[in-house]
This record gives structure tokens, C-alpha cells and sequence, in this order.
DNA sequence: CATAAACGAACGTTCGTTCGGTTTTTTACA
DNA sequence: TGTAAAAAACCGAACGAACGTTCGTTTATG
């Protein structure tokens, strides 16, 4: 699969995020028009996400984000009702996707070495083109209060889990030798957070997500599979 | 190398390497005696790496410092200037032993495989020893001062190139298969970045520092080594 | 008794959050 | 279609708490 094929297969502009993430908040969230609610929020998460990215989450300041979204204090206020709240909803709304994006393109693949291809390009294609909101999710969670922690912790290990299915299905069909899945899983995942995490290093040597995805692929099926 | 023998092997107590940083910073800190100065500095850099480490360096207040330091504000600052320095001093400690284990361990073994082997290795059992250390520089590079994120980044890419020029020597040599050198070293130090970052994980399933190390090594070989 | 070390109250800022008032948009009716 | 009332959205000054940092004073050391 070709990464711009990806990017367009999937509905995930930041409207779409926003309008998701405004009705999963509706009683939270003090606009009543949708259009523009929205079109604020958009606004929001790109400076949340900007600022937090580049400082950090705890060091940006609610005037910082007031004025980079331009919205003043009074009508920030309207959208989010604390600043630990918006940590936890940017968060939230990542994992959500996640998981969607994930089980809808890994149904229906029953070929092991097929569908684990699939499954690694998949995360990391899905990562590149939300990469400042995975980018934020790994660095920010351990600021998340206790709930919202667990979740997250929670998640981390749901999706390593499809990856350790899949290799486990994998030995028991006989097409790939005896691993410790849960290890492969952790390490395959550990490679894959490597691309949203240091970005600016692959981006100056010009690699490229289907590059990076190749060669992870070819790392991981040279380990994995029964050798001749 | 077993795990005990490299811990012992190397002289990295608190004390030492407070010692270290107080003779790094001689001019900086206010305290005249050593045995003092070191007593203070190891408690300090203990509260400093377990609060960063559990909430964020930019969350941590110096009142928080001050307490579980058990040390006056007064005091606190004694030994340091500022808390952008402490946070630089930590990070530049860190560096310095980091390169100076590494060369050390490495020089004079010439068989690529086994150089490989080593590598991986002594910066695995040297980011066990020193976690709270490794943690605490990857997460928190982005909040430090200009010119050291720079420092910061330049020395990922220095350990990062140890390994890209041990398989190139291997490859030159012909031991190893013809590979992307820069990458394969970019995803073996992901794959060791994910042993101090998720060690909550490892610890659960009760993985040692040694199973996680062979199996990495495994994981390389089976890639890079030519195949019968 | 002199020097070193530790103390902790106090300073000026900045923080997250609130709220009374203003502007903009929609609604209701002519 | 024009307009006044109502509703929705936005504004930014103000508040108390907490921040990093300083400094005059007290305590410990040798």
C-alpha cells in the first residue's frame, strides 16, 4: 500500500477530528452551533498541539494558546473548562482513531506475513498523518491525572496486542518460526513510535514513511519467518 | 557480558558521578567542601530525576525540590543557579559518562558481530543502571535553552553513529549483508530507547535487562549477518 | 570567633480561572 | 425585506494562588 493512497482512503482532516471530538464533548463544550464550534476547535487543537509540541504541555500558558488560536481568554474558556482537560481530550480523541483506523483495515487479512505487513503500515502511515497528535500523546502522558494515565497505558498495550496476535496466529499456522510475540510486538511498536518521535531526524536525511516502512518490514519478516 | 559484572565493572555510584558534576561546576556552585557539597548534590539530583521523572521537570516546583531534598530554598540554590541549569547540568552529566563507557568498552574488539554484540549491550546495562538518568534526557530535551537542545541532538546522532559505522565496517569487511547502515543504527537505538522508556512494561512481565538484550541481538543478527 | 552553610519570609511575575459587559448572529414579527 | 428583541459568542480586566529567585538573618562547624 502507498502512503498517499492511505492519506486518502481515510476521512481524517481536522474538521473531521474536531466535529468527532465536539460531539463526543457536547455537554462539556459551551457552543451551540456546530459550524462554529468546529471551526474553533480546529483552531484550538492546531495550537495546543503546536505550542505543547514545541514546549511542552505544562509550560504552555493559556495566554500562549489564546493568542496563537486567536480566541481571547473569556471565549477559550467556552470550549474547554480546564486546562487538564484539554490534555486529556486531545489524548483521548487520538486513541480513538487509532483503534477505528486500526480494526477497520486489519479485517477481512488472514495471510499472517500479509496482514502483520499490513498492521505495521498501517500504524505508521496513520502516524504520519496525525504525527503531531501522536508526537503529543507519548510525550504528555505521564501530566494525565490517574484516570486518564491508565487509559492511556491501557491503550499502548491494546494496540501492541493486535501486533503479538498476529504473530502468535502466525506460529500456530507454521508460517513463522517460535518467537516471544509479546517481545516482537513490543519492539515492532518501539520502532514505529521511533518515526513520529524523532521526525526531524529522518526528515533531514530525506527518508521517506514508505522507505521507513519497507525497511521495518523487512527487518521484522527476516526474523520472523520460517527460513529455507 | 552478564548484567552483574557490567554494573560492577564500572564506578557509577550517586556519589561518583556527583563528584563528577560538582568538579564540572566547580565555579557555579557556592559550597567550598567536597564532602559537603557531594552529600547535598546527590540529594538534590535524587529528588530532581524522581519528581522530573514522575511528573514533568516544568511541573515540578522548586518548593517540590526543596522538600523532598530536604533542603531550604535558601540552600537549593547553593548548588545551583538557576532551575534551567540544573536541568542542563543533569543532561550534560548524563552525556559525559554515556561516551565515556561507550569508548571504553569498545575499544579494542575488532570482529564486527561481536563489536555489534558489545554495543548493544553495554548501552542496554548502561541505561539500566543509570534509567532515571535516560529517562529523564530523552523527556525533557525539548525544555532545554537553544544551544543545549543542540548538544542534546548532536550526541543522539554520536551514538547513533558508533553503531552505523560498526556495520559498516562489517559490511566492508564482509560479514554483513549490504544494508542501510544509518537506518539499522537509527532502529537498534529505538529498540534500546525502549527499555528506559517503558520499563514499567518490561518490569510486569518480569523481563531482565539480559532476556531483552539477547533477544535484540538475536533480532539484529538474524538481519545484518549474510545467510547461509 | 570567623567562616561556611542553611534558613525561610518576601518580592515581582505569571499562572489558571472567572465574570460582568460588549459585540455579533439569529429569530420573530411587520 | 427591514428591524427590534433575544440568544449566542466573544472579550479582557481582575483575582488569588503559585512560581522562580533573592537576601538579611540564624545556625553549625572547626
Amino acid at each position: 500500500m502507498k502512503f498517499e493512497a492511505f492519506r486518502k482512503s481515510i476521512r481524517l482532516s481536522k474538521e473531521d477530528i474536531s466535529r468527532d471530538l465536539l460531539a463526543e464533548n457536547r455537554d462539556r463544550i459551551k457552543i451551540k452551533k456546530e459550524k462554529v464550534a468546529v471551526r474553533n476547535l480546529v483552531k484550538i487543537l492546531d495550537a495546543a498541539l503546536a505550542i505543547g509540541n514545541a514546549k511542552g504541555f505544562a509550560s504552555m500558558s493559556l495566554r500562549d494558546l489564546s493568542s496563537e488560536a486567536n480566541l481571547s481568554m473569556g471565549a477559550l474558556y467556552a470550549y474547554i473548562s480546564s486546562k487538564e482537560e484539554l490534555l486529556d481530550m486531545i489524548q483521548q480523541q487520538g486513541r480513538i482513531v487509532v483503534v477505528k483506523v486500526m480494526n477497520e483495515s486489519l479485517s477481512g487479512i488472514d495471510e499472517p506475513a500479509e496482514k502483520l505487513k499490513t498492521a505495521i503500515q498501517v500504524h505508521l502511515y496513520l502516524s504520519e498523518v496525525m504525527q503531531p497528535w501522536f508526537y503529543f500523546s507519548y510525550m504528555e502522558t505521564k501530566n494525565l491525572p490517574r484516570d486518564a494515565h491508565r487509559k492511556a497505558i491501557e491503550s499502548e498495550l491494546l494496540t501492541e496486542g493486535i501486533f503479538a496476535e498476529i504473530i502468535e496466529a502466525g506460529m500456530a499456522k507454521g508460517v513463522f518460526r517460535q518467537v516471544d510475540p509479546r517481545l516482537s510486538a513490543a519492539l515492532i511498536k518501539a520502532m514505529l513510535q521511533d518515526w513520529y518521535l524523532k521526525r526531524w531526524k529522518y526528515e533531514r536525511r530525506k527518508v521517506t514513511v514508505e522507505q521507513y516502512g519497507e525497511f521495518l518490514v523487512d527487518l521484522i519478516l527476516s526474523y520472523i519467518l520460517i527460513r529455507d
